[in-house]
DNA sequence: GCTGGGATTCGCT
DNA sequence: GCGAATCCCAGCC
């Protein structure tokens, strides 16, 4: 079972929401997602499409269900989906995990993140529809808060991330 | 062509 | 708690 492309179509923060205790299948990693936040548009001030297409952003512009991975203050790698139909310029971003296997463990950071997965740039744009990079649905909902959005500036009382309460102590 | 800021993290005070 | 590390890119000249 995984989650087809008219999942992702949903609206942003739906997809987010839904996104907590899915699997991620991706560079041969399994992660429990514990923590998403939603970036909704041209509408929404902290979105980097927010300023509409660019060549950094096209990539949130495009089909939903693929990656959106880019290099923040020149050291640190962000993991988002493309979410909604072609043309809206959302993503949800990635922001915590649940590592599965013999070495499980907890990441929360969306630049640890991606450090422990090895995904850099190279891997933006990337398909997670396929039988190798894939999302796995939960199976049952999970304890979920809705907070206000993290190390952003703009738009900051939009309560669109969303985490995992079991690992969360606040 | 130049400049400043950014969806972060870590180490030192 | 504060600031450095570090670089891509959007915006403006």
């Amino acid at each position: 079972m995984r989650l087809e492309r008219a999942f992702f179509e949903q609206p942003t923060v739906e997809v987010a929401q839904q996104l907590i205790g899915a699997t991620l299948i991706i560079n041969g990693f399994e992660i429990e997602l514990i923590e998403t936040e939603a970036y909704v548009g041209e509408g929404d001030a902290a979105c980097h499409a927010h300023r509409g297409i660019t060549p950094r952003t096209k990539v949130m512009f495009g089909p939903p269900g693929r990656t959106y991975i880019y290099l923040i203050y020149g050291m640190y790698h962000c993991l988002n989906i493309v979410t909604e139909p072609e043309g809206s310029g959302s993503a949800v971003l990635i922001r915590g995990g649940l590592i599965k296997g013999p070495t499980a463990e907890i990441i929360k950071g969306p630049g640890r993140l991606c450090r422990h997965l090895g995904l850099t740039k190279a891997h933006n744009e990337m398909c997670l529809l396929n039988e190798t990079h894939f999302v796995r649905p939960r199976q049952e909902a999970p304890p979920i808060k809705a907070t206000p959005r993290i190390g952003i500036t703009k738009a900051t009382d939009k309560p669109w991330r969303f985490i995992n309460v079991d690992y969360y102590s606040k």
